[in-house]
RNA sequence: GCGGUUGUAGCUCAGUUGGUUAGAGCGUCGGAUUGUGGCUCCGGAGGUCGGUGGUUCGAGACCACCCAACCGUACCA
């Protein structure tokens, strides 16, 4: 029988799960500083309740993983947080208090097709915010997103929060007379071709948009079938970020512009006149001109609280989940190329997103419940971060050893760590210093060095009979050790050497030296981090 | 799901028109060195040649199907 992971899944060592925690713990407190508290719900829950996913028939397990329970009833690993969170909102929504915030980190699944950095488990880091109707609340989110981006060390104009608002698109798509259940399925073929803006450009959304698109590989897929009229309209709407940046403020036919002479406009204001053109051209349609609207506030917002500087930006071609969002949509995109470890220029595109999801909550309630929130993919953002070289990767240093000349006298050796393990961390704030006895065959004293060598150890101890004798032990800096062996060709001669040792005084009550010498070592600069 | 490419040791890869017991480098383990990491030298282990079936006197190689990985695409809460 073959050792090996899941497919789709993977395993994770110390120096990825000290990097997550260092991520985790920086998100966690720009989170707290907004007033957001810890929350965790169980990995389950009833398939009914993550909604889209119901069991049908006898294969419950498109998309999600699911078990029948003994009592009949259906679960399912969650594929997000969003869902249960809501579950626990209606649950709870007694004693909560409205408007509640909350936050949580979790592992999510999904039983689809793995790809490079797309797994079947993954981790999510949310917040939301559930009984806030203003967009003022979305607002906060974005710009908390902005805050999570810079506290993770990306530099500003390294990474965007994108907004659009779900009402905008719902209104282009009633504007070119696809509102209504029956056309449903065209609307999402509509939202999809949008969501490629990034991928295809311009010229492969229209094709999608229309006809419909033939990729390299020589695989067509149809299109939305849309004319001339209506693909312009859905142009003119993801294209308005464009027309804000020129100054064109309507659209009537012919495409005018009031860009020329005159400074180019600022972010702010490429922020609002984006929202303005929007408004103007989707002045027929109720949806459309509130979304647009509502840009126009988030916008001022953002102006007004000092991040409408480039960080966010008004842009009507995000599109985010079709599923149940209901309002402002936002997504943090990446704007730097990352190389891979093949060498392959990587784009990383989105790491996060969220919106407002008016709907989700209320599916348990008899009444109305608005919430807004995001979400951050946080084994995707890792990896983007190692590659931008902002993640903690440096290798912690190794533990002292204490090595084992002596089989019969393990309970000195066991000593002399408890002495040295008590006196490196008598300062409980500090970073942990680990001290460990060399627990495998002692029998070849060079494996008790190699191994504290690929423990990344700073130093050994030693003390064999000839130490023990004179009341000494020796205290070996392997940094040093290794820097001094470059000058040696000859084994004998490197290891009569003893390079980096330093003998000192030490007996069982009186380990001041030794202590000392260790200290000496690990504050050493000598490249061991 | 669809299309393409690729599967030989833990990793990177050789392997001639189909021909003996399938190789190399790196890694790993052991020894030279029973009190010293690195270097050097010597030795060992490690393979259902992705799987199954077929063609053939003979298949790692040729054919069919299956599986997996990679690239593109679709889906993505």
């Amino acid at each position: 029988m073959t050792a090996r992971v899941p497919r789709g899944f993977v395993d994770r060592d110390a120096s990825d799960l000290r990097a997550q925690d260092g991520m985790l713990a920086k998100i966690r407190r720009v989170y707290e500083t907004y007033g957001f508290e810890p929350v965790e719900t169980p990995v389950f829950e009833y398939t009914d309740a993550l909604g889209k996913f119901l069991p049908d028939s006898d294969r419950p397990n498109e998309g999600v993983f699911s078990i029948e329970d003994d009592d009949e009833q259906w679960m399912s690993l969650r594929y997000d947080l969003t869902a249960p969170l809501a579950r626990y909102v209606a649950e709870n929504y007694e004693t909560l208090p409205k408007p509640y915030r909350s936050y949580r980190a979790g592992y999510v699944f999904r039983n689809e097709k793995p790809g490079p950095g797309r797994f079947r488990q993954f981790m999510q880091f949310d917040a939301d915010i559930v009984g806030a109707p203003n967009v003022s609340a979305d607002a906060e989110m974005a710009m908390m997103m902005a805050d999570t981006m810079e506290a993770l060390g990306i530099p500003r104009g390294q990474y965007v929060i994108r907004v659009n608002n779900r009402k905008v698109l719902d209104g282009v798509l009633e504007a070119i007379g696809l509102g209504g259940e029956e056309n449903a399925g065209r609307r999402l073929t509509v939202l999809r071709a949008i969501d490629k803006l990034d991928k295809f450009g311009v010229e492969g959304v229209r094709l999608l948009l229309g006809e419909g698109r033939k990729d390299e590989s020589g695989d067509f897929t149809p299109g939305a079938g849309l004319g001339e009229d209506e693909l312009k309209q859905v142009l003119h709407v993801i294209e308005a970020r464009h027309a804000g940046k020129m100054r064109v403020f309507a659209y009537s036919g012919a495409e005018k512009s009031a860009g020329d002479g005159g400074p180019p406009p600022n972010e702010a204001e490429i922020n609002r006149n984006t929202a303005g053109f929007l408004s103007a051209i989707l002045m027929s349609s109720t949806d459309g001109r509130d979304g647009a609207l509502e840009l126009l506030q988030l916008a001022q917002t953002f102006e007004d609280a000092g991040y409408a500087d480039g960080r966010i930006q008004i842009d009507p071609s995000v599109v985010r989940g079709l599923e149940y969002y209901t309002g402002p949509v936002f997504e943090a995109e990446l704007l730097f190329d990352v190389t891979n470890e093949k060498g392959e220029v990587v784009r990383f595109g989105s790491v996060g997103g969220g919106g407002r999801y008016d709907g989700l909550v209320s599916r348990f309630m008899s009444q109305p419940v608005p919430a807004t929130g995001f979400s951050i993919g946080v084994s995707r953002l890792m990896t983007a971060l190692k590659n931008l070289g902002r993640l903690e990767t440096s290798e912690r240093t190794g533990p002292v050893v204490v090595t084992v000349m002596d089989r019969d006298r393990m309970a000195d050796y066991q000593a002399m760590a408890t002495t040295l393990r008590n006196a490196l961390n008598d300062d409980p704030a500090a970073p942990p210093v680990p001290v460990e006895v060399f627990q495998g065959n002692p029998k070849q004293f060079g494996k008790q060095l190699q191994y504290a060598d690929r423990r990344n150890a700073p130093c050994v101890i030693i003390q064999g009979g000839d130490e023990k004798a004179a009341g000494k032990v020796q205290v070996k800096d392997l940094a040093l050790g290794k820097e001094m062996s470059a000058q040696i060709t000859d084994n004998a001669e490197w290891r009569e050497a003893r390079a980096g040792q330093e003998m000192v005084d030490y007996d069982p009550a009186n380990p001041e030296a030794m202590i000392a010498a260790v200290r000496d070592i690990l504050a050493r600069p000598s490249g061991r981090a």
